[in-house]
DNA sequence: GTCAGTGCAAAGCTTTTGCAGCGCG
DNA sequence: CGCGCTGCAAAAGCTTTGCACTGAC
């Protein structure tokens, strides 16, 4: 992934008035370097000398700003993603082996903004999850 | 609510080898009794006499079955509801007080059956979730 | 040099599992 | 009348918080 969310979100950070360590750097850079959501625990395993604590403390500043969203795919692990710009999509969960794909769909995104329109609401984020079997676990 | 949701899930339950006990009785009847989601927790304190654990225990029955469907929205605990053959619906939460509304649009249903089409998945639940500020947190 | 971010460890919550006993079928 | 559901209690995860210390600015 480019370098755009990166920077972008080091500046809202900072402009918060927080500091970035080695550890926010860190996380900050391999949220980056993802395409799809991932969790707190796999962060921490993936950066080895970051603290899991660490982790989270930094997942939850960037959630504060917008910059990530919380993803739950149903198994009990909180899941983020960095917000972009272009690139949004949406969550395809198997049963069967628990793999997590993305898809986007410009008709769907229409769809949901027609609804955020009459809810009220100042709506902020969203996000579909669809459950099934793969193509591997349909056995 | 009617009892057809109620009966039926007894019977799938029952079809599938598994007892009706006190407890699982009692959980049905409270997720027939709700129009949307709740809690375990939420429902063993509804109940009383029911251990929370027996109520964990039903839910992840009924959900084998398909019977309920589970809802993440966000704030780490796990709610269910009855699936039903008609009222289906999704949800809108506030960030602000927590709040969590349901609705229904039958635009967005034939986008999403559009999309389950073309996935690969065998596709049996999904759900959609709006995040925002409802109307008294928008302070 | 100061104060916030960091890592480790301990606590907090939700959810799961073990076990003896009651009760459905 | 047997086997499985039930409740209580203990355990297992995930996430949060406390605290001393390091490092960003």
């Amino acid at each position: 992934m480019g370098a755009e969310w990166s920077s972008a979100a080091r500046d809202r950070l900072r402009g918060g008035g927080r500091r970035i360590g080695t550890a926010g750097a860190a996380v900050i850079d391999h949220l980056d370097a993802q395409s799809c959501c991932v969790g707190a625990q796999e962060i921490h395993d993936a950066l080895g000398t970051v603290g899991l604590a660490s982790v989270y403390r930094v997942l939850e500043a960037l959630s504060g700003h917008g910059l990530v969203q919380r993803v739950d795919v149903g198994d009990g692990v909180a899941r983020y993603e960095p917000v972009r710009d272009v690139g949004h999509h949406h969550h395809l969960v198997c049963d069967g082996c628990g793999k997590v794909e993305a898809f986007e769909d410009p008709r769907l995104e229409q769809a949901i903004s027609a609804v955020e329109e009459r809810t009220g609401y100042d709506v902020v984020a969203h996000d579909v999850v669809l459950r099934g079997a793969c193509v591997d676990c349909r056995a």
